[in-house]
DNA sequence: TCGATATGCTTAGCATACTAACTAATTACT
DNA sequence: AGTAATTAGTTAGTATGCTAAGCATATCGA
């Protein structure tokens, strides 16, 4: 069945391209998932713990442990809201700013791994089926 | 950049699927990556410890934890092999065995919803383009 | 106004997954 | 034959990720 073979292709890519970033990530001192972490806070600076959690498809006990580690690394600091005392914004420091282009050069050459001799046309429509397959999970 | 869009898109399928997945797994008291383990002790059953890592594209110690918690499910057991006394031959449990048709129904439900609404030419499409991302990852 | 409910986050505990450092057994080489 | 190198697994420690249970703070409704 060729549905089975794509899944198992997809099992492939994701354990693979997760130990590849891992990798490359460890290279500028980060672990897996925190430069979406930070990625989120450059989108949206000041967001809150529930807000990250849902922006990351995860739960809040994970962005609990999260943002401490990165709290820890210096990386971003966090504020009490001032209307409202339950919640956590999250802020970048500005080592955390400094921090983008080093993850934007592991994305790109991560992408480019992944896509390498692709046509645009291909791109295209990889784009398109992979659209459908995230909308799908939704 | 389109390039960027696929890797977002497919970090973002990465993370629902696994969530979906799990979610799944744990209704027949999985967790996830133990229905790999146990898929290739379906084919190659017996198959060492160091050989399931190189299958499943991970470390030795993630495979000597998952192995211990599968040991204690009693869904698998482990024999040190005749020959080799350093090497540990994992085996499938009679419970192990059973388990094979519950999972493939969590796989065909996954797929079902991963695929929904996809024509037999975009299946194929899709099974070429992945197949070109997970060489370029190897 | 006050009790019940809802919301934001944390803690505890377990699983996958990693690296680094280790033990034990085997193989290779001088 | 005896030492060195390799191979198979384990242990310790850290991170993401989850659930379940708990603690504040806020809000809603009688």
């Amino acid at each position: 069945m060729i549905e089975d073979e794509i899944r198992e292709m997809l099992d492939e890519i994701s354990t693979k391209k997760r130990r590849n970033y891992s990798e490359m990530l460890r290279q500028i001192d980060l672990h897996i998932g925190q430069d979406q972490l930070l990625c989120r806070l450059w989108k949206e600076d000041g967001i809150t713990q529930t807000q990250l959690s849902e922006r990351l498809n995860c739960e809040p006990p994970t962005i609990a442990n999260m943002v401490k580690a990165l709290e820890n690394y210096g990386l971003i600091y966090r504020q009490r809201d001032a209307l409202d005392a339950r919640v956590n914004r999250v802020y970048l420091t500005p080592k955390g700013q400094d921090i983008k282009e080093p993850i934007e050069k592991v994305w790109r050459k991560q992408q480019d791994k992944l896509l390498d001799g692709m046509s645009s046309e291909e791109l295209l429509l990889l784009k398109k089926l992979l659209k459908k397959m995230a909308d799908n999970l939704s």
